[in-house]
DNA sequence: CGCCTTTGACCAGCGC
DNA sequence: GCGCTGGTCAAAGGCG
């Protein structure tokens, strides 16, 4: 990912506890910029260290990346990045999160498998039940969408293994699991108390396998759903957005003016983009788009 | 039959 | 220490 594609988060302040998050992120309109293209802002993949990845993972998915419009709609599908408080603010940038940096490397690598395995065994004596070792935490992002459904398509594969109601608030929060072995990726998916059309998911972890969803005919850009390089993408979520899901408008976009979200798999893809020049390098460097997206776009 | 969801119980962390 | 809350486990059941 470059950094013109530069996520623009603003520091949050406050707690960095996930639902306080969600209030605070919800309330902050425009916390996302789309436009103010400081291209040498630190992008998303960049927070996430991930800077290896050229074409960006983002790029390379002609989903529908619902980026949200803050100036209309406050709090629709934007990444948040509610643990990613000591993140440095990165000017710019669309559909993004954070990382959280309160698991990022505090994880002495040391012996975690000697103390799994001993907590496993002292726990196995108190119960056969939980291996957890002490509740390591891994990065974590959030975003919010707009989506009539809970559980969004991202082109992972994943298994609900529990469900909790969440205290204040009238929506239960559900903890989902990458079902690919080995993969320990999960996310947890709520609705935003303050607007229960806003779904907010939250990813912790980095996949470490390409996505094995085969994509369903969905898309104009099926190959969306595969195509994805997920070599370390825990998150891919605002890429790949299901039909269920109302496509949200980034009114910035100069994409959006001559788009409709009817053909939301090209426009929201580009929906980061706000100025044309940001377009044009688009274009430029990512080959791919041009394959993906329909020639008139390309033309405009 | 395999995979997934549901759901109640359990556990750990944290604040009081 | 106790209670609350979030997170996880695992049995049971459903579905294709």
């Amino acid at each position: 990912m470059e950094g013109k594609e530069a996520v623009k988060i603003e520091n949050f302040v406050g707690s960095s506890t996930f639902p306080d998050h969600i209030q605070s992120c919800y309330s902050l309109q425009g916390v996302f910029d789309f436009c103010e293209g400081d291209k040498n802002s630190l992008g998303f993949m960049e927070l996430l260290g991930m800077q290896d990845f050229s074409p960006s993972l983002f790029d390379m998915l002609p989903v529908p990346s619902v980026v949200q419009t803050a100036a209309s709609n406050p709090g629709v599908t934007k990444m948040e990045s509610p643990e990613a408080l000591n993140q440095p603010a990165t000017p710019n940038t669309s559909s993004i999160s954070s990382a959280s940096s309160e698991a990022l490397n505090d994880e002495p690598v040391k012996t975690v498998d000697n103390e799994e395995e001993e907590q496993q065994k002292t726990k196995k004596e108190l119960k056969p039940k939980k291996t957890t070792q002490k509740r390591q935490r891994e990065p974590r992002f959030a975003f919010m969408t707009k989506s009539d459904v809970d559980h969004l398509e991202d082109g992972y594969r994943w298994r609900k293994y529990g469900q909790k109601a969440v205290k204040n608030s009238p929506f239960p929060r559900s903890y989902y699991r990458c079902t690919s072995a080995s993969c320990n990726v999960k996310k947890r998916v709520e609705r935003s108390f303050s607007d229960p059309s806003i779904v907010v998911t939250t990813y912790e972890g980095q996949h470490v396998h390409p996505s094995p969803v085969m994509p369903r005919p969905s898309f104009a850009g099926a190959a969306s759903e595969s195509g994805f390089s997920a070599t370390a993408f825990a998150m891919p979520m605002q890429r790949r957005l299901s039909l269920y899901q109302q496509p949200y408008v980034n009114s910035f976009s100069p994409l959006a003016l001559g788009y409709n979200e009817t053909s939301n798999a090209s426009f929201l893809h580009e929906s980061r983009f706000c100025t044309s020049q940001a377009r044009s390098a688009l274009l430029e460097d990512h080959g791919l788009l041009q394959d993906m997206l329909p020639s008139h776009m390309l033309n405009e």
